[in-house]
DNA sequence: AAATTTACCAACCGCCTGACT
DNA sequence: TAGTCAGGCGGTTGGTAAATT
């Protein structure tokens, strides 16, 4: 199958961002043909040395008419966290519902203001050099965290961070998400609390029966912040 | 003031689907 | 019916500005 996809979109074209000589370019092509047709076709008739998503992106997320630029309104914001909640990460239809913003504003939007409502609505409990797990409460509707303060970042894939981290820190080949089925973040926006405590419980207990763990536990404060 | 970390967002990648031949 | 192609989507990366140490 010969797909623009991947290698073969790799290799000759210009990548990176955009210059304002061929956002004139691409929007002189879009004005003269029309945005419906054949993306393909666009680049060559643009004169530019760019692959058709790229173009096609480019448009749709920027230079389209219509396209609102800024901070998201309460009111927009209301709407991204309801459709959300409702639809899950179907941002082409979340977005359907927000005229003028585009799916990447929306998608960026979620990466990082729904992170960080879900931080500042979830408990994130770390211990000290006097406390071990018991001290934690499962399934009071707040969601437990443990783990490398920094690793908790809207930019990276917190289930593998967390895995390196204890991995690392238990000198074990393989972690939580195999040894010890540990929940996911993710599952927890979701709304899934009372599946995850059961999980997260089992996922503890594992843990405190770890021996390296009980060197974890001690010198806590040391280690995890 | 410099170094480091965090947050934001533009842009790319790979996969899926449906239309067409 | 199978193969090809183009459009579309969600996930991810990478650059950089802002904030923090």
């Amino acid at each position: 199958m010969m797909q623009e996809d991947g290698a073969a979109c790799k290799s000759t074209v210009r990548k990176g961002p955009w210059s304002e000589e061929e956002d004139d370019l691409l929007r002189k092509c879009i004005e003269k043909y029309g945005e419906g047709s054949c993306w393909k076709r666009v680049p060559q008739r643009a004169g530019l040395n760019r692959c058709r998503k790229s173009c096609r992106w480019r448009w749709l997320n920027y230079l389209k008419p219509g396209i609102k630029r800024g901070d998201f309104s309460e009111d927009e914001a209301n709407i991204i966290a309801s459709q959300h909640k409702l639809l899950g990460n179907r941002w082409s239809l979340i977005a359907t519902k927000l005229p003028g913003r585009t799916v990447n504003d929306i998608k960026n939007y979620c990466s990082t203001q729904l992170y960080k409502d879900y931080l500042s609505s979830h408990e994130v409990i770390s211990l000290t050099s006097t406390q071990d797990f018991n001290g934690l409460e499962i399934g009071s509707g707040n969601g437990i965290e443990v783990g490398p303060k920094n690793g908790f970042g809207p930019e990276v894939n917190e289930q593998n961070d967390n895995d390196n981290w204890l991995e690392n820190l238990l000198g074990l080949d393989e972690c939580s998400s195999q040894n010890y089925s540990e929940p996911k973040i993710g599952q927890l926006l979701e709304g899934e609390e009372s599946d995850n405590n059961e999980n997260m419980d089992q996922w503890i207990s594992s843990l405190r029966d770890e021996p390296n763990m009980q060197f974890v536990m001690n010198n806590w404060e040391d280690i995890a912040y």
